[in-house]
DNA sequence: AAACTGACTTCTC
DNA sequence: GGAGAAGCCAGTT
């Protein structure tokens, strides 16, 4: 990977993960399963809820960019919760109704 | 070091 | 189509 994270205090699979969700195009979003396959395994999307639950680097790291795999925009631990997360996508071209994404 | 937790996913009823 | 239960992974305690 290009640029490591600052924080080297975190897993190697942790640092995958955000440098996957920090490359995530603008007006596009990701599911779990797809940044937990891309940061090594499938069945990690667990782990990656998980991760960006304790989210040790929330500012930095474009989580509302990450959805669930149905289309719902899934959980939100940040300030205003789904709401910011919708406004967020919203604000970046993403079309979204009733907490779910309409236009990947 | 072991056990619990969780922003998930998929299957079944 | 909606609701419930099971199952996997890594991080945190």
């Amino acid at each position: 990977m290009a640029f490591r994270i600052k924080q080297s205090n975190i897993s190697r699979f942790t640092q995958k993960v955000y440098h996957i969700v920090s490359r995530i195009p603008k007006g596009k979003v990701l599911s779990y399963a797809e940044v937990a396959q891309r940061a090594g395994s499938f069945q990690a999307y667990r782990a990656v809820g998980n991760t960006m639950h304790r989210n040790p680097d929330w500012p930095r790291i474009p989580c509302h960019r990450v959805v669930q795999s149905n289309g719902c925009v899934g959980n939100w631990s940040g300030k205003g919760g789904v709401k910011k997360k919708i406004a967020l996508l919203r604000s970046e071209g993403i079309l979204i109704r009733n907490e779910k994404i309409v236009d990947i």
